[in-house]
Order: C-alpha cells, then sequence, then structure tokens
DNA sequence: GATGAATGAGGATTCATTCAT
DNA sequence: AATGAATGAATCCTCATTCAT
C-alpha cells in the first residue's frame, strides 16, 4: 500500500480488475446497489462491454462485495495505528493517541469521499443485498474500536460503550456520508477547504469530549487557531 | 405508548393513497428510490395493479417526494416544541428544554422505525433522484435546529453551530438509520427496550455534553436509575 | 347543417357528443387511430374522466367509425351539387360545374384542416382498425365521383376513369393531408391565404387539363388576375 | 423484371440489422409509428427478444428514423438519374427523359410496396415523432424535382413550381400509399399487373399534361397497346 | 482478455375498459 | 350524465447474465 492517496480519478489504472474496481466504489457510493449498472460501471472504466466485467467477477453482487471488502480493508490499518498507539499509551497521552487516530481517519475520508457513503449504504441496505459481508467485513472495526474505547478507560460505564462506538462513527461518517445533502442545506460545500477545517475542529472538540478527555467543551478561541491545516 | 397517529403497520389505512404512501415509505426506507418498485408497492397495498398507483400520484418520483414530504412533516411539531421550549426557558431550563426536545425525538424514531432511513437515504441518493425536494424539505428543519442551538447559547462559536448542529443529527439519526447494520455488528437488535433505553441514556449524556450543559459525562449510575421508559 | 364553418375549435359544442366528436376528430387526425388516445381526447373535451365517453361512444373503434361517418358525411352535399351541375349541364358548362366543384371542396379542406387527414389515415391504416367502416363509408363519394366523370365525358377510356378519379383524390387531398411536411419542406405554411391561392390555382388548371376542359395548360396570367379569393 | 436490389421480403436478410430495418419499414409502413410494436417486429426478424433490437439501435425513434432514411436513401439514385437526363437533353427529348424518370419510379414503387405509405406516414405524423428528420431526409429530393421542373420548361409560372412539384408527387406515390383503400373501394387489386399498367398508363398522359408535354390526353388508343408489360 | 450478440426477467408507464356511485 | 376507482394487457426500455468468438 505504497501511495496513500491513489487511483481515484482516472489515472491509469495498475489493472482492469482494479479499475473496475474504482469505478463500482464510485457508482456503488453515488446509487447504491441497486441504482449502479454494470453497464455504467463499465463505461467508466472504459470498457465497451458489460461482459468484460465477468470476467473479473462473478456478478453484481460478488462485484460489489470485492468493492466493499477492497474499501473497508484500506481502513483496517487505520485502526490499527490506533490500537497500538493506545496500547503504548503513558499516562496521559491517551488524548493524543486518538486525536492522531481522529486526524488520521478525516485524511483518509476527505482523500476518498467515496468510502463514507459507500459503508453508510452497505449499513442500510436491508439484508438482501450482501447479508453476511457486510457484518464478516465492519465487525473487525466495529469491535477493535471497542477495545480501543475500553482501554481508553473513558467516563461511559462498559454496557454503555456500543453506544458510544457507534455514535462516535455516526458523528464522524454521517459528515460524509451525506456530504450532497449538507450541500444543499447547509449552502455550503463540505468538501471545501474551509468548511473542512471546521468540521475538523469541531470532531476533534467533540471526540475529546465523549471520550471525557477534555474537561470541558470551552475550546473555542484555542480551536480557532488551531484549525488551519 | 397510546400514540394518537398510529396506522404504520398493517393496520386498516384510512385511505387507498394513505396506504400506498405507508407502503412507499417502508419500501424506500428499506432499499431506496432505486431499489423500491412499484409492484412491491402495489402489492403491499392489496392492490392488483401497479397502474392502480398511478391514479394517486404521476410518477414513482412524485410517491416519492410525497412520501417524503409526508415523513418530513411529521417531525416538525417536534422542532416547533423545541423552538417553543427554548424561547420560553428562562435561566438554566434551557437543559430541561433540550432533554425533553431529545426524548420526543427519540420517541418519535423508535415508533417511526422509517424516518431515519428514509431521511438518511433521500440525503445520500445524489441529486439524480428528487433534486430540490430534499433540500427543500430538510432545510426548515436544519435552521430551526440552528435557531435554537444559537438561542441555547451552548460554548461553540457561531461559525461551528452549522457543524454542531449537522453533528447532533448524525449522532442521533445514525443510530435508527444504520440499525439493520448495528444489529449484525453489535450482535443484538438496537430497537429491543433495553438497547434502546441505553441508546436514550447515551444521546443524553451526549448531546448534555456537545451543548455545554452537563459539566462531565460522568453519569453511569444515575442514567442507570433514569433510563427505564 | 347550417352553419358550415362550425364547431371546429372551443366554441359551445352543441352537445358533449358532439364535442367528443371534435376532439376525436382532431386527435385522429393528428396521431391516427393508435397514436390517440381516449385520455387526451377527454381532456380536450373537458371531460375529466375518459370513462365519460363510454357513454357516448361503445368503444375506442366505435368513436373512430362515428368520428369518420360523421366527416365523410359533410362531404356528401358537395358530391351531390357536383352531381347535380354535371346532370343538368347544357353543352359547355360541364366546365363551369367542375370548376365549381372543386372550389367547394377546396373551400372545405380550407375550414376543415383536419378532413383530408383523417380520410388519408383511414386509407392507409390497414385493415386492423375499422374493417368494413372505411370502404362503406367511401364507395359512395367514389362512386359518385365515377359517376360524374362518366358523364363529364372527358378524354379517358372507361377503364381508366377509376385511375382518373383517385387520381384528382391525390391530387386534391394530398396537398392538405401533408400540409406539415410541405410546411417544413416547401419552408412556407400551406395555410398561408397566398399559398392557398396558389395552390387553388394549380388545382384549377390541372384538374381542366386532365379532364380535357382546357386545351392547354398556357393560363399563368389569367390565373394570376383570378387566384384572390 | 430482374431488379437486383430485392431482399424487400423474407428473403434471408445479409445482416441482423437488415432484417430489422426490413421488418420495422413493413411495420411502420403498415400501422404508422405509434401502431408499430417493437415487439411485433423483434418477432418477425425471428427474435425471441425485444431487447435485442436495442442492440442496434437506441430506441423506437432511433429505428424509426434508420428505417427511413434508408427508405427515402434508395430514391435519391432515381432522382439523381432524372436530373441528369434533363440536363443533358438535347431539345424535344425531354419529354422522353420524365418519361423515363416516371418509369423508374413507378417500377420502384411497385417492387417496394411499403415505400410510398412510410413516406406518406412520415409527412402526415405531426412534428411529434421525427420532428427534424423528414424534412432533411425529404428536402433534398423536393428542391432535386423543382430542379428538374424549372429547367424543363413547362408552361407553369415560377411560383406555381412548388405546387406543381407536390402536385405530381401526390398524384404518383398517393396510388401506392392508398393502396389498400383503393382495393376496398376499387375492388379490384392495385398490384395487379393490369391495374397497375393502367395506373401507369394514366399517370403518362397526366404528368405529359402537366408538364405540358402532351398536346393533349388523347390517347386512349394508343395507351391500349401500349400498357401491356 | 475483450467483445458482439442474444435473451429472460423485470420495471415504469400508458391505455382501453369496466363497475359502482 | 359524469366521475372515481380499479385492473389486465401491452408498451418501451433497462438490466444482469451467458455464450461464442
Amino acid at each position: 500500500m505504497p501511495p496513500p492517496a491513489a487511483a481515484q480519478a482516472s489515472a491509469p489504472a495498475q489493472s482492469v480488475r482494479e479499475a473496475i474496481l474504482d469505478a463500482a466504489e464510485r457508482r456503488f457510493a453515488d446509487r447504491g446497489y441497486a441504482g449502479a449498472s454494470l453497464r455504467d460501471i463499465a463505461a467508466e472504466v472504459g470498457l465497451k462491454n458489460q461482459a468484460s466485467i465477468y470476467h473479473y467477477f462473478k456478478n453484481k453482487k460478488a462485484l460489489y462485495e470485492a468493492t466493499l471488502a477492497r474499501t473497508v480493508q484500506t481502513l483496517v490499518p487505520l485502526w490499527q495505528g490506533a490500537g497500538d498507539a493506545i496500547a503504548g499509551a503513558v499516562d496521559g497521552s491517551g488524548a493524543a493517541a486518538s486525536a492522531a487516530f481522529l486526524d488520521s481517519v478525516l485524511d483518509h475520508l476527505e482523500q476518498h469521499p467515496d468510502v463514507a457513503r459507500l459503508i453508510e449504504r452497505a449499513g442500510m441496505d436491508d439484508d438482501r443485498y450482501a447479508r453476511t459481508t457486510v457484518p464478516r467485513l465492519l465487525r473487525p472495526l466495529y469491535t477493535a474500536g471497542l477495545d480501543v474505547l475500553d482501554r481508553a478507560g473513558g467516563p461511559w460505564p462498559p454496557e454503555q460503550l456500543p453506544h458510544v462506538a457507534t455514535g462516535l462513527y455516526h458523528l464522524i461518517f454521517g459528515y460524509f456520508a451525506n456530504a450532497s445533502l449538507l450541500r444543499a442545506v447547509m449552502q455550503d460545500d463540505p468538501y471545501t477547504p474551509e468548511m473542512f477545517a471546521r468540521q475538523r475542529v469541531f470532531l476533534r472538540a467533540a471526540v475529546a469530549q465523549l471520550l471525557g478527555i477534555a474537561p470541558a467543551p470551552a475550546r473555542p478561541a484555542v480551536q480557532k487557531g488551531r484549525n488551519r491545516r
């Protein structure tokens, strides 16, 4: 995984298979499983024929699952990094570790605008499509997150941790998943550097609060100075 | 739990038009715009033929927009209640007002399990479907929420308020929108009374923190006692 | 049949039945039997419901045949006039009689722009629709025309008369039936008074020639003076 | 009658695309644009599925326009031949040239019984279908015809030439376009050799008269002798 | 490895028609 | 006399998928 920001646009894809996955990621993120057509995906890759896709993937569902798997897999290192940082954290550095984790996730989501939408859709698409795949892929991330949360030792009682974990997920991923709605409703492009920086500030503070790291959210002045990237 | 406006399930619908909207709400929430078929919707209503739907709605798109509009409109009173409560809040009662608002929203989402999924999908479905309708419907809720946030006078600087507002939205709605994913990943049904109560506890604390109302989230013991509904 | 130029537009139709026939005439002429829908016809009449048509006509085919019958019937008097004039013609006045007939037909077609298209379509629509009706309606006109031709005693041998008759029909009706094509191809509106007058001049000369009445078509100068109506 | 370009009927079509065009020509001519169904066309070609048609044509309209274009294009050589003949005509041979042209057109229409109906329908189908295509296709033929007429130097003043041209068109094509009506009304099959020969005789005389070539239509005896083919 | 061709299934939409009111 | 409601059939069109090349 040498280049972190890769293959998103129409760059010379390493392999056709990879190019198909790229196009599929975009289409599935944009329109969902049912709304994305193999014809469109093939066309976007430059393939003249949908049949070509079947050389690389058994059928639409397999392509979907491969797309999802690839996308989720790129998140795994981030989680691992977080786990390691927390594990090796001496007293007090937990805050720094979690902030670093948040930043790495935000960087990733900013550079891969399809990821959040793809995962959010996968989570909503009723078990009709990809019945077992989605849980199988996402569960590791969930348990890892839970584990981090547990070891970080926040103010939450154990039975609340699942809710905290999913809450953090929605807080962070929601902004990116709903970017197109936010654009219309906020009347501002969420991917603008300014907007994005503000979101980062907000999330830093919010996450810190939820994790019981920040004593109080009274950070406005400081944040203002910090939110340039 | 005696809600006056029920008719969500397979109760004897007042009118056919309303029954169609009910079925459409379920299908669109479950499968999204592209994945829902008029045939299925008609069948669920008991109509023998998709053609009947066209007696009540011009198009699939028109049906979708009507469904969405009806769903969103049922949220408006909640927002208005919140606005009024905050407006009339004497010093210190803002916390109670916002807690009441949160509770009313949670009650609504629990009783209408399609609402969150429907709105979340509408926000993600790229402008291909319902280009202008979604913003038009949701913007009032957004500005109202922003207004409440502003008057509540939390610790956030003004330019952060949009991010706080949408953050709260994702925090609250995300749990319900992704219920099916959570079910698989948490290995617990999010709509179980116990799970739901825990989520309520979590959200109360989280929202209070984010609004700067609660000094610290160290509320486990108290919450445990309060979260039975 | 008091008013010759009647009920074409949205004038206060005598009866609903008549109004339906008016709308049907327009639609069937514009789009043909298959292309015209009862919904459109009902809407054009102002009826809110296609079902209302069924109070007046058994089904679409019956409406079509009634429309056709009414349209053709309005032509019958013209033919009769021609027959009478020819029958009572003293030597040499045959030319005047046939010219008068042509003029009356042209007046009628100018004022009823649907007639020619309706009949032309009926003649082309393969026996699928209105199998026996069309011949039954049009045959009288044909035989009458043949009779006139015969008695007029032109230069054609008897076995050619059917071809002359139909040739005249196409010559005269074709211009009106294909008006929309001519408009595009000639780049001039065939219903313009000027264009129409020229067509009249042309037809007068052409018909006279074909009937052997005019010794030669060298009529330009005279025609120019005559073609104002 | 050994025409090199046949393949009109159910002969083994060169390519599927061509076979589809053949079937479409027949259906569109028989029933018009609205009345012809892709299902029927596919079935007539032997395709088991309407979907196959979409492999060759974008949609029904595109198929229609391709059909029309192909049909009209087969007429172009005839027109060119006429133009050349007239252009190279020494004094007096204009009559022969125009007679030859008429004969070639009649031969073509006899062998391709759909052509006249297809074009006539295209001219009538209100601009709803094939708005610009029909004029674009037919205008060249019109202007070419006009040109020939002009150079032929008949007795008509210039402003009458468009009317003469379209009149000739209707005179010639009308017989074939309305063949099914004529069959019912004349009670004789217009495509019978005898009928067809008589029509040829009629048209020869009529065209000659209209072009001012024949001094008088008193040709019965000669025609009788000539009309066996 | 890629493509052209074909196809069955399904999806939205329109249409003629019927029935009860 | 007119309409609302419902429906079966058909229409255009898209989609996923397969097969031969």
